[in-house]
DNA sequence: CCTCTTGCCGAAACCGGTTTCGGTGCGAAC
DNA sequence: GTTCGCACCGAAACCGGTTTCGGCAAGAGG
């Protein structure tokens, strides 16, 4: 059996088999220093001799010793670890970015010798909660918040903590706000200018979930576009909530069912671009001619429909590393406002995009046609 | 500007604006008593009248103290938290598990008031490596050992360390090893039972990661329904190594290419299987019908192909919940050998399986047709 | 009335580090 | 030959908890 946990150990002044770790004592006395010498000498003060720390770093290395941080905590401050509190079980959570998310931060924190501490929760109260209690029993430094909304209680928490923070997003009020964020508005703009570019007159916007910073920004950047090229703008073009198939086939519905409905949709989620998707495709509609879509976010199904989706790629791994740096460099003590990062999302030009094979009326009496039950579902042609 | 962390505070003896946490001092003066006093009531010692013990948490609910998980680390040598190195970068990386998996891990592990320290490495040596600095540093009581091979060069270190583990799979030796694990040999078993209900009769097997435990444990479970079925077994409907689409579809060409192809295979993993998938409809073959797949871990990609594949689902949260309990009590002192504990992975039917329409022989022949050109592709029919 | 438990709690050691303060030895300057 | 400054390091306080040890008071028993 394996040595179960010595909670006392032996009593022998001799670990010996015990396998425990050595502590900044032991390197003192196997040197026969004081351990303040090998506490400076480790850590670079400047009135350590060079042969002293020579001989203290040596000695360190041949016996395998590291620091604890817990005890270097308790008078530091300093936990060496950042914190990141995941709201699982929502719609649209991160699934297929968060390994790639993960390698970023921790690979970017542990260069600094800082570990990656996280929590889940269901909801927002959850999320408070879990937030509250890593900052009470400082098991963080910091907090990387992502998926930000506009108002987010979670920034109100930690600015009144006086815990250092980092957005991955923008925010309502970017007051004391550190943030990482990818452009999206300049995403859905270049796809709106794509769209036109292809002949596309009568563009609609399928958003993201309701609140969130994102949506605000990216339907910012759809309307911008259109304004700038001159194209209708019109509530009837809009909708939100398309985060999930269901919600993005829904979304997808309700913007197609009106005499002209829009010839392309410019989607805030890959999600609910692939709801839209499978909803076009199910309304008898050809992906790419009938109907344009693209997408944002990058997921690996997007490949998977026939016609692939065209959508904008982001690099989570890269978002992670920045944050995990902004958020280091802003626990020790650099201001807020000069920590504030953006980058822009990656096109990638797949199948679900070309030139409108009809206009908007002609477009709305197909899809009157196949409601009318001329349709060819998946029963095979008779 | 936010407070910049305040090194030392205010030299006042009221902390105020500092926003500084409360410590067991504060509520020892508070109440005029001791720090002692405090610490036992808090932690349940008998000594404490229940006067007093209300008196205290009464004070500690109203102050907002919580201990520091630090300070009281560095007495009982635990620090609440259990460590996860996950290895990225990987081909078949834990991608739409994850986000489950930690879910279910910190759920149980929070409820035992423990936070989850994770760490991410490209290779075998930096997994060691950040084991061996987790554990230097003391940054968690145990770890989480997932994707285990056969022989593991982690359980070696852990158990020369003396830190407890438990392992997501099994292992070669299993000294002194706990572990959660799910039974993959079950499930290829009831794989072929089932191809064999449907008429099948020579069924091939796409194995996983080499080197793995779950690829040796499911080519066991495979092996084993076909000697209990009377089932021809060769070395030549066997092949390995099919964790992703890529190696997936070179293995099913492999088999494919005899005299007597299978006319069903039995996939380690889904990604395998999703290239034989694609395999097999360029090949010109009607999946379920001239050839069966059926898959294993349930990834959401499954449901996107046409038709759909049939596979076995793992609930991965449970898994991570399960995880994080036996490793709490392996952390508390139980002996390993009490806690191992399987779960089954649940057969979901989709449309990827069905009769077979060729014999093996006719198969062989349809596949050498295609291949000698007659192959409709993406080409749309002349 | 004295002793012996028993219940309850304070004082202080302790964990493994960091940091302040003060003191030594030495060479240089006066 | 003092005095001063400087480089270097030891002693000890400190961080925020836990745990051991011992003491006091009250009650029980003789």
């Amino acid at each position: 059996m394996l040595t179960d946990a010595p909670p006392n150990g032996a009593r022998s002044g001799q670990p010996a088999a015990g396998a425990r770790r050595a502590t900044i004592t032991n390197v003192a006395e196997a040197l026969g220093v004081s351990k303040g010498t090998v506490s400076r000498a480790l850590n670079g003060y400047p009135d350590i001799s060079d042969r002293t720390r020579q001989r203290v770093r040596q000695a360190a290395e041949r016996m395998g010793y590291l620091p604890s941080a817990q005890a270097k905590a308790i008078r530091t401050g300093r936990v060496g670890a950042i914190g990141l509190v995941l709201q699982v079980g929502e719609p649209d959570a991160q699934r297929p970015f968060l390994a790639d998310f993960l390698a970023g931060l921790t690979t970017a924190a542990s260069a600094e010798n800082c570990s990656l501490t996280i929590a889940t929760a269901q909801d927002d109260s959850e999320t408070r909660a879990a937030l509250s209690r890593l900052i009470a029993e400082r098991k963080a430094d910091g907090f990387i918040l992502p998926r930000t909304r506009l108002v987010d209680p979670r920034i109100d928490l930690l600015r009144a903590a006086g815990v250092p923070f980092v957005l991955f997003g923008r925010t309502g009020d970017p007051t004391g706000c550190a943030w990482f964020d990818l452009l999206g508005e300049d995403a859905m703009d270049e796809a709106v200018r794509r769209l036109h570019a292809l002949g596309h007159r009568r563009i609609g916007y399928l958003g993201g979930g309701v609140g969130l910073a994102y949506n605000a920004l990216r339907l910012a950047g759809y309307r911008r576009a259109l304004a700038s090229l001159g194209l209708p703008q019109a509530p009837a073009l809009e909708t939100h909530g398309g985060t999930t198939m269901e919600t993005g086939a829904a979304g997808a519905a309700r913007l197609m069912a009106q005499p002209d409905p829009p010839t392309a949709l410019v989607c805030a989620t890959d999600m609910g671009a692939l709801g839209a998707h499978r909803w076009a495709c199910e309304a008898g509609l050809t992906i790419g001619r009938d109907l344009s879509l693209i997408g944002y976010d990058g997921v690996p199904e997007g490949e998977w429909v026939a016609p692939p989706l065209t959508t904008f790629e982001v690099d989570n791994r890269a978002a992670g590393a920045r944050l995990a740096a902004l958020l280091l460099r802003r626990i020790r003590g650099e201001p807020a406002e000069a920590l504030r990062e953006t980058a822009r999302a990656r096109l990638c030009p797949r199948g679900s995009d070309g030139p409108p094979a009809l206009d908007p009326t002609a477009l709305a009496r197909r899809l009157e046609f196949t409601a009318q039950g001329h349709h060819d579902t998946k029963g095979g042609r008779p």
